[in-house]
Parts: structure tokens; C-alpha cells; sequence
DNA sequence: ATTACTGTATTAAGCGGATAATACAGTAAT
DNA sequence: ATTACTGTATTATCCGCTTAATACAGTAAT
């Protein structure tokens, strides 16, 4: 086992990966309109650039599009949005069994533990 | 929902996760031998001073021991091992369970998620 | 045309973590 | 006592992310 580092998580990242939730999970409805750069910096308290790193990403993801100035809409490709879930939901999974098994579980064990906080 | 942005996560807290990952999997036995700041720190591939950080950590955790000049030695005390382990799989666990419902996705759909890993 | 929104770009400054380069202290073994 | 390991501390430097402060471009509404 070997030692795997990452040197930062930057701010943009993770508020990329906030704004994609809120796109997967409708509140941001597919088609809409999507609140300017200013305002979610606003909301989020960080920098606008930071913001626009963010914005920018999940344009490229293919999330977000961009009239000059309409500001930005979600996708109206429901399918995109659809296979962003699901991939985003198999690497937590993922994630979640490999961590467990760093800890010396197996998957067995890891979906064991996750029933136990389920049922009560 | 809310934005939750943590400015960095340092590499000697990621190195102090790897270290006690490999304490509660037996790697480093209880009461055993624990490698050298330089030791691990050229394993790493990291500064010393960075190690260090992460070792400190550990002893403040309980699960290491400094001797001035015998180096560190794993702590004896297995049911400080064994608690750590539980504690970190139910911090896996409710982080998972967390970000699946972040995505919009039920407990259940977590656990069932899980199961199609494991079966295949 | 003026206002008020959009997105976007640029430059400089600040900050914190990681590194680098040492140095010191303590003890076991030779 | 010298060597060779330990842990620990200090100071300076580097670097990337974030912020700050603007500025510009494009369009819709007034």
C-alpha cells in the first residue's frame, strides 16, 4: 500500500461539485436558468474568479450552457444529467468499499455497517 | 442546502490517515516497531517536517508512543486500535450515506447501490 | 443613450502549506 | 568518546490557490 497524496482540493472544485448536486438533484432543473457568477459567489462567499473556475468546469462537463449574456441555463439534455448521477453515484460507492477495505473490511463488512444505520 | 468549503487539506493530515489505516489493519502491530520520521517521510516522498506533523498527530491520538531515542512504537493498548478502526468505518459510512442523499438518493438506494458491487 | 444586468480577462497582492537546510538533544552500540 | 541512530525545533523560501480591484464586452430594458 502506498501513500497517495493530492497537494490542495481548491475551493472551485468543490464548488463545482456542489453546484453538480444541486443539478442532479433537480434543484436546478434541467432547461432552467442558472444564478449568475456574482450572485452564487455571493451566496458561497468566495471570490467571483473563483466562482467562474467553478462555472466553467461544469460548463465543460456539459451542465451548463452559456448565452453571453443570459447568463447561463442547465442543459435541457435530461440524458446528461441523468448519466452524471449515476456516474457520480458509482464513485462514492466505490470510494466508499475501497476505503473500507484500507481499513481491513471487506465489502461484506462495509454493507453490513451501512444497514446498521439504516435500520436504526 | 449550503456550501461547506474546507480551504485545504493538508498533506500531513492525509499522511497521518494512511498511517493509521495501516495501525488498525495490523501492518504495524500492536506494541511493534514503529518506522522513523525519515523512514517513512522518504517513503512518502515528503519533507520531514511534514511527517512529523502526521506522527504527532498519531501520538496525539493515542496510538503511537515516543520514546526519546527508541523511536516511536505502536501503542499496546489493542482496544484503542479496535476503537479507532469501528470509529473510522462509521465515519465512512455516514459519509457515504451523506453524499448519496446529497445526490438525491435514499439510504436504501445507497445499500442497494453497494450490493451491485459486491455481487459482481 | 443610459442603466443594469450578464460573462470574461487581467494584474497584483496575500496567505498558508510544503519544502529546504540546518541545528540540537538524547541514548544505544561500537 | 565516537558513531549512528532516534525525535524535535527553527528559519527562510517557494508555490499555488484565493482574493482584490478593476476593466471590457454584449444585450435587454428603461
Amino acid at each position: 500500500m502506498d501513500f497517495y497524496l493530492k497537494n490542495s482540493l481548491p475551493i472551485w472544485k468543490q464548488l463545482a461539485a456542489r453546484l453538480r448536486e444541486r443539478i442532479v438533484t433537480g434543484e436546478y432543473p434541467a432547461g432552467g436558468h442558472f444564478p449568475s457568477v456574482r450572485e452564487l459567489a455571493a451566496e458561497a462567499e468566495v471570490n467571483p474568479n473563483t466562482m467562474q473556475r467553478a462555472m466553467s468546469q461544469l460548463e465543460a462537463d456539459g451542465l451548463l450552457v452559456t448565452s453571453r449574456n443570459f447568463g447561463r441555463t442547465v442543459t435541457e439534455d435530461a440524458e446528461v444529467i441523468a448519466a452524471t448521477k449515476k456516474a457520480l453515484a458509482k464513485e462514492r460507492a466505490a470510494e466508499y468499499l475501497e476505503s473500507m477495505k484500507a481499513l481491513g473490511f471487506t465489502a461484506e463488512d462495509a454493507d453490513q455497517l451501512l444497514r446498521t444505520y439504516i435500520g436504526g
